[in-house]
Formats: C-alpha cells, sequence, structure tokens
DNA sequence: TCGTCGTTTCGTTGAATGACAATATGATGA
DNA sequence: TCATCATATTGTCATTCAACGAAACGACGA
C-alpha cells in the first residue's frame, strides 16, 4: 500500500477516456512513414518485411520497427511461413479502432 | 525544368494517400495529453485557454501550444470574446477527418 | 552439425516533440 | 494614454522518435 493511486480499472484510458490499443492506433497511423507502408497493403496484398523496405526505400531494420508499431496498433497482422514472415492489413482491428475512435468523438465532440 | 518530381495533385497526399488535413488530425490525437484535453470539451462545453491550462494541470504557455496543435487538426475550433479565447470541439471536423479515415482504411485494409 | 538467408534486436545519431519560464502581443477600462 | 489581464510567442532543456549499421537470432538445406 505505498501508492496512493487507484488507476485499478484500465492504465492510461481513465485519462484520457481512449483505450490503450486506440492511442496505439492513432500513434501508428500518425506516421508518414507508416501511412506509406500501409499503401503497399491495398486490396489484401501480402508482403515480406524485405519486400515492404525494398518498395519503400528503407532499411530492413527499420521496416522491421515499423511494422512492429503497425501490429502494436493493430492495423497489421503477421505469418511466419519458413524464415520469412508475412504481414497484410488486419481490416478487424482497423475497425475496431475505428469504431472506438467514434465513439470516442462522439463522447467529447 | 529542374525537379523532375511531378507532385502536381496535393503534396504529401500522393505519398501516402492520406490529406495533410487528416495527417494532422492524427497527429494531434495521437498525445495523450491532447486527449486528456479533449475530454474536457465533452457535451459542447467552451473553456478559456486559462481553464484548459488549470484543468489539466500544465502551464498557460504549453495549453495554448496545444490548442493551436487541435485546432490545426480540426478537432477543435475558437472564438475570441474580449480578452479571452474560448475553445470547443469542433464536430464537422472531426466527422470529415474519420470520414476520410474510413476510406482510407477501406482502401488499404 | 554447419552455413546461409531472412528477420529481429542493439547501440548510436540527428531531428522532432513536450514542457516550462520569460517575454511580447492585444484588448479593455480608468 | 496607460495599466492590466488573457493569450500568444520565444528560447531553452529533456525526452522521444526515425533511421541506420552491426550483431544476434531462427529456420531451413546440404
Amino acid at each position: 500500500m505505498d501508492q496512493p493511486e487507484p488507476a485499478a480499472v484500465a492504465p492510461g484510458a481513465a485519462l484520457t477516456g481512449l483505450e490503450p490499443d486506440t492511442q496505439e492506433f492513432l500513434k501508428a497511423l500518425g506516421s508518414p512513414t507508416r501511412q506509406r507502408i500501409m499503401m503497399l497493403f491495398s486490396q489484401g496484398a501480402e508482403l515480406s518485411v524485405g519486400e515492404v523496405a525494398e518498395r519503400t526505400g528503407i532499411s530492413q531494420a527499420t521496416a522491421s520497427q515499423q511494422l512492429t508499431l503497425l501490429r502494436r496498433g493493430r492495423i497489421v497482422v503477421s505469418r511466419r511461413e519458413g524464415k520469412t514472415v508475412y504481414y497484410r492489413a488486419d481490416r478487424d482491428g482497423a475497425v475496431a479502432a475505428l469504431t472506438e475512435l467514434q465513439s470516442y468523438l462522439m463522447n467529447c465532440c
């Protein structure tokens, strides 16, 4: 009983009124680089990390990191096949985030 | 004819597929501090810069800056009355951004 | 088992962001 | 006009983020 803070429900949501998932979603889509990456996943395209790196002109290490952030924001999902990891858009996750965002905006606007 | 780049339609939109306005919207809402500020504007509340500073516990200068970013993201609008500037949520702007975001996600997901 | 290839993690660097105090601007009333 | 109050701007510092090269990890095939 050292910390007098309650914060028992959801860490972060109580302060901002927004689910942590949705915060991650906003941060993930807020970057031009990651927006450019998302454009590669049009119409269900599935790409490896290397392909994303090549088509965006960023290094493989950076591509891997940015894809991790997008996955954390529930905008993409990954699937491993042998050595290579394929990413594709997570339509369900995006719709869920958008719905949460909408209800948030209905609340504060 | 020095630059070989076309980029004639919309500067930035061509690369990311997202309107500059919507990018600003995402960046604006991507910050926990600004999310907290937005919660103050529930149900049409209208607050001065000083009130926002007081209720969030941030300095007056910071409040002014963050509100500027929110206005740039079309999430709030401001109105001057004498010396004080009142801010309130911009429902129309938020709906517009949300709509743009939705069509973007329909495109890439 | 041992390379090899794709991916991830680590460590670093420069740029962008968040916050503050101090100062400047702008509007009002004496 | 001048003082005052609310807001905006400026300068500075600490933190965070984007990106890279280098090294570590993991899954195959020989």
